[in-house]
DNA sequence: TGTACATCAGTGAACGCGCGTTCACTGATGTAC
DNA sequence: TGTACATCAGTGAACGCGCGTTCACTGATGTAC
């Protein structure tokens, strides 16, 4: 018998009611429910009003109480997930010594995160691109576009944890130990390094990716926040 | 009325019928028609058989002889996106002068095209991650999983292209402008770097991103592939 | 203390939709004799 | 030259499925009087 973060039952064929005046608590099974279908299938695409309620042991139209629709859903479900990105960088950085074995380690943790959870980390971002303005051979009516209502929200979630790293080169100019004269812009670019990265490799697994995965993340981030002394 | 990379109609109600001995014809217009709806879309998941079939004016079931799936015709699509992508490089590279001005010219020519067109670079690589063997959370039994089949094709697809960027890194190497002594883990690095900065970038235009985009392009292409004389 | 009532936390059937896929078919065009 | 036939390039109707969403409903539990 799986239980949910909240310890109500879940998935086990019928499910039991909640008592009276925890109603709240089937919001909570309802996104460990979506993050569970991710992490089976690998997309949030898996992630429809029937299978989720399939999932809990609920009639599909109890989830309207709750969520007003399937991106609700998903919108909790990505709130839920860059706290756990976050606590994974805070958990590297408690590892690491100087402030340039905390910015390693933060980022290791980065990596290491969306490497062993690949669909949790997919789901984190938009995967739906939004058309361009003037795609080539595109028609003139550009027909109704959908940008996905997940994807403001994503930069809130995301700045805490850009935060960490932004904060991290930081420390490492005031030691002394980085080059850098903007710990955004560097900062962004290792962002952008560690995001490549967990992508790419948990996309294509077939390549001949370098290893240790630690040691290349390692050299890309000690090369882009610009250390001048390595620990 | 719009006409089809080979010369026959499209999308203007009831097509034409194929002279005999053309019926492969419909093979390119229905390649052509999925990208179309892709980018339109921004996403690979428009590409229906019945999305297709509307785009070109022809009966669903027409597309069988041609195409054994859906999976099928996103293979086609990529191929072709991989051939431009690859074309995008090389006139990059075309404009630079010097060995170091080529590879950063054709990193450049790399995340302009990502840039200007966002659903096509996105369509290259799988969306679909696999789930992990141990997520976090997850049942022992893990369900139907179903890799995507386009996921293999993209390794032999990509391959010219990340050869590119080797290369030029290489030639860098040779004109001793660049202190690397691994181009193939450097140009990795180049890679996951270019690859993170199209995704992020074009997911979160709200982000404030350093402009312009060359400039910072260029920064991590020096950073990464260690080119030590900058042209 | 008893009881009527309000509220909470859902259920179950039904709708219309788009989808992949099958099946038997159609009508134009080339070719063998 | 005529004509029967094979082939090509599709069509149109139909199937069963999962989906989002609506609607009226049910049954347990707390609360006012």
């Amino acid at each position: 018998m799986k239980v949910s973060a909240t310890g109500s039952k879940v998935a086990a064929g019928r499910r039991q009611r909640n008592a009276r005046g925890q109603g709240a608590r089937l919001s909570d099974d309802i996104v460990s429910a979506a993050l569970e279908l991710i992490c089976r299938t690998g997309t949030k695409e898996s992630v429809t009003l029937r299978a989720v309620a399939r999932e809990i042991g609920i009639a599909a139209p109890s989830i309207y109480p709750h969520f007003a629709d399937r991106d609700a859903i998903l919108m909790a479900v990505v709130a839920r997930l860059f706290n756990e990105l976050t606590d994974a960088i805070k958990a590297g950085e408690a590892g690491g010594g100087d402030p340039v074995g905390r910015l390693v380690a933060g980022c290791e943790g980065y990596v290491r995160y969306g490497m062993e959870n690949p669909a949790r980390y997919g789901a984190l971002f938009p995967s739906q691109r939004p058309p361009a303005t003037a795609d080539d051979h595109g028609p003139v009516e550009i027909g109704p576009v959908e940008i996905g209502s997940d994807r403001q929200p994503v930069l809130e979630l995301g700045a805490e944890a850009f935060g960490l790293v932004v904060d991290a080169i930081s420390a490492c100019i005031d030691a002394g130990a980085s080059s850098s004269t903007d710990a955004v812009v560097d900062g962004t670019a290792v962002w952008v390094a560690l995001h490549g990265t967990v992508t790419l490799w948990t996309a294509l697994p077939a390549f001949p990716w370098p290893e240790p995965a630690d040691a290349f993340v390692r050299q890309l981030v000690l090369s882009l926040a610009k250390i001048t002394s390595p620990a």
